[in-house]
DNA sequence: TTCTATTCTGTAATATTTACGCAATTATTT
DNA sequence: AAATAATTGCGTAAATATTACAGAATAGAA
């Protein structure tokens, strides 16, 4: 959506395409220097920052709905993305927006009982993605985006904190459940690199020797032949996902602790 | 909803008051001789059974529309309640109801489109609620219910089964990472009660003794100085939740084994 | 009193988790 | 070539948690 045209059919007609009073917000994580970051976009004309997210077209599933969203945002189609609650408790969320802001930002002439006014329920789906992989697309709805630490979310548009909490919460209990990391890793990495990603995504210390024990027990990873230069310090040996261990994992569940 | 006028008022002007496109779905689990059950209606005119459901109004936080649709059909406002998925990928629910069906059945006449022949996704919900208590309301649109074995179920309206299997998998993940009973069982328990309970949800045997040992020292049930009389049998002690350890868990969550 | 069906209780073996420190490695600096 | 600084790699013992397992006690009915 980059025409101006575009966009005021989308604020004029999209009611056509898309069924209204509900959306998807993506919380999108990466993983890069030691930090978990989430995907925040700039809205035109708002001050604040906001979820990726959009709206599911009249005779689209759900799930397809939510790839092509987040497709159209990173260009990535491989990543893991799961679904995890449905936001509607502020049944305001649409207050935020007029036909006056509308005509502003947008030259987008609207009424008040336009599909984009009205009260909208958002489900959360979380994304884990490789950071260095990701190719971020703006718009004319959204003219800029970084990628910001979880631990230092500025406020964001209409009940969006509270999204991104409860998508860390359940990321956190995933974590517990399904192996992760496919998605956040590039193919082969170190044990202290994934170690570190399990910490980070924890926010707590785990012990390096069990850390691995673990994941080694579990049968998740194994070890390469290959080790890696990282400067003026002893080589660390590079480790990969064992595909039919993780898959199998994926889908059976696991418990644990780390 | 119990006169025609209602009905036919609701089917016409519904969409003024409720949103469409989204509707609320609960599986209402209980418990009963051993068995694990969930609260099935007959929906008029239609031959199959189905979960009992509703809309949201269009200023009503999601949640309360939840805990209002139990209480309308059960009387019950103490229950435990969890939002567990949202069903939208099969985006032709709505073809199963018709004009001509809507005219049949409830005397109403409709356009093509109706509110209720649009794509609606469904939000899924499960309760736990105690048997006992529950004293079901039907109405106008649903002349019957039944509550049904979970291993039993027939099979259901639009995509109802996949909601029915999805909750109780989501039970079963649910019964590791907090205290479940306190809905299910009458205030006073005995140990066989509860354990069975346990077997039952989670569909497998634990060892009675690992397993009240487990309970007692996580600090959620606690004995009672009072026994029950069950016949001619040795008379179990009856236990309590310990209301403190059981909020503290709820919110905290808990990782264990049974 | 006996019978039947059910509850109640403890311990030993096994498995898992936790705690913990030092030697090896690497490139850079001296 | 040796010293340095930062990092990786590795093993074991103690503590904790889980599992497996059986027989005595009880209550009412016969």
């Amino acid at each position: 959506m980059n025409s101006q045209e575009e966009v005021i059919d989308f604020v004029i007609n999209g009611h056509k395409d898309y069924l209204p009073h509900v959306s998807i917000d993506s919380v999108i994580f990466g993983y890069h220097h030691q930090q978990l970051k989430i995907l925040l976009l700039k809205w035109i004309g708002h001050i604040g920052w906001g979820l990726p997210g959009g709206f599911i077209k009249r005779r689209e599933p759900l799930t397809d709905a939510a790839y092509r969203i987040l497709k159209e945002r990173t260009r990535l189609s491989d990543l893991f993305l799961q679904q995890f609650h449905v936001f509607g408790d502020s049944p305001y969320r649409a207050q935020e927006r007029s036909p006056a802001e509308f005509r502003e930002k947008y030259g987008a002439v609207t009424s008040e009982d336009n599909w984009l006014f009205q009260r909208t329920l958002s489900i959360g789906y979380f994304a884990l993605v490789d950071y260095s992989k990701v190719d971020i697309t703006t718009d004319f709805f959204t003219n800029d985006f970084y990628w910001c630490d979880v631990n230092e979310v500025p406020f964001l548009l209409f009940d969006q904190n509270e999204v991104v909490e409860m998508a860390l919460k359940m990321l956190r209990l995933a974590i517990y459940h399904q192996p992760i990391g496919y998605n956040l890793l590039p193919e082969k990495f170190t044990i202290p690199e994934i170690h570190s990603l399990y910490q980070t995504i924890l926010g707590k210390e785990l012990d390096q020797r069990n850390f691995s024990k673990k994941l080694l027990t579990l049968g998740l990873i194994k070890k390469l032949d290959e080790r890696r230069s990282i400067g003026p310090h002893r080589s660390p040996y590079l480790y990969q996902f064992d595909k039919a261990n993780y898959e199998e994992a994926l889908k059976e569940g696991i418990v644990h602790t780390y």
